[in-house]
DNA sequence: ACAGTACCTGCATTCAGTGCAGAAATACAA
DNA sequence: TTGTATTTCTGCACTGAATGCAGGTACTGT
């Protein structure tokens, strides 16, 4: 995941170098001191930079926590140029929601298992996901529209984007509240799945176009 | 629908009444100044107290602008208490979204059109009203859920209510994002309003229960 | 090695938001 | 009305995020 991509010059590695250093220095100290007693200044200084320096790398305190919400999007828009000529919108979407994770799949690494903590106990931090989420909604629904120009307009892809991704959000967020132990993963998962797939069977079983 | 509601002692009524006109100038202020360049210290100038004062009215600047966010959030789940033996969940739920004005709705006084200018273009009003956004649907998705016990646990519950207001987002962000000129009133709402009925299509024409 | 460009950094500044402590206003009982 | 308890107001001092600026530093391509 984390790539020093080769073919770059010293500068941009050097940035990359640091831009990492930064996530990691946040990573362990938002999870030892806590989100707000950490200040800016103290994250720069230990990736040894300086504090003005950091605004040069995130725009904001919360922008730490998603260091690669480009990637995402960028996957689903991948996923849905792929289609085939077969397939209607709805498999595309779910096929391309899939892969971006709609909100819930790698509780693997240390920040993405703080990411969802903090999107919980802190407002600004939820403020700023939400923001994303609804930016990356907006840029499939507009790329589904253009790969199905016969069967969606624009504003009836918006709305099928925002179903989904709202049913998805709707029950994760139910079953995070229900859950304050880490019921396993497994579980979760399934949970949330035949909760949208009641949710979403208008939008499933009708063929239209 | 500003109420200086009788039966209360004169500190209340005094309160209500420096609450409201924080408002007012607060409108005032970011309609001829812009809301970045506002200051706190200038919105709590005009409505003649100290600026440390305002956070006693407020929590924060963004707040201004939802001042009545609890009354819609009401009134949806006045609508679930109010349901028939014979609804479906999809019907008592479409009735109470269509009463909170699933945000879109009063486009008449001038603090709802600036209010909605200032979402799209202020990145820390538009996370707040997000905020707002998820907690309403999540008080709604529990009112639902004890509603129809049967039919819908909790988890299906929000599901349910985050597909709804993501369909008429995901819409209604189109529309307006297609008319950045003000194209009057009354096209917009209309449009907003097909936007919504055609988000909400789908799961109006299966009767499933 | 050199010039040109991009980046880093400290300094000063603005503004939102909080804690505190004393002054002021209001409620309430007698 | 008066006096007392309670709430609310307010200035002051402070923290911390974020931005503009100006000069220094480091990398690039030739």
């Amino acid at each position: 995941m984390v790539r020093y991509d080769v073919g770059m010059n010293l500068r941009d590695r050097k940035r990359a170098r640091i831009r990492q250093s930064l996530v990691d220095a946040a990573t362990e100290l938002f999870e030892r001191d806590g989100y707000e007693r950490t200040t800016v200044a103290d994250i720069a200084a230990a990736a040894d930079i300086g504090t003005r320096t950091f605004f040069s790398y995130f725009a904001s305190k919360e922008e730490l926590l998603f260091p690669e919400s480009d990637y995402r999007v960028q996957a689903a828009v991948d996923a849905i140029a792929a289609r085939d000529p077969e397939d209607t919108p709805v498999e595309v979407l779910v096929r391309a929601l899939h892969l971006t994770g709609a909100d819930s799949d790698d509780l693997t690494d240390r920040l993405a298992a703080l990411r969802l903590r903090l999107i919980r106990e802190v407002p600004a931090v939820r403020g700023r996901a939400l923001q994303i989420q609804l930016d990356a909604q907006q840029q499939i629904a507009a790329h589904l529209a253009e790969a199905f120009p016969e069967q969606l307009d624009r504003v009836k892809a918006g709305a099928l984007v925002g179903a989904f991704v709202g049913a998805v959000t709707g029950a994760v967020q139910v079953v995070m509240d229900d859950m304050p132990a880490h019921h396993d993963p497994k579980e979760l998962r399934s949970a949330v799945e035949e909760a949208t797939s009641v949710a979403l069977r208008p939008w499933m079983t009708t063929r239209s176009r």
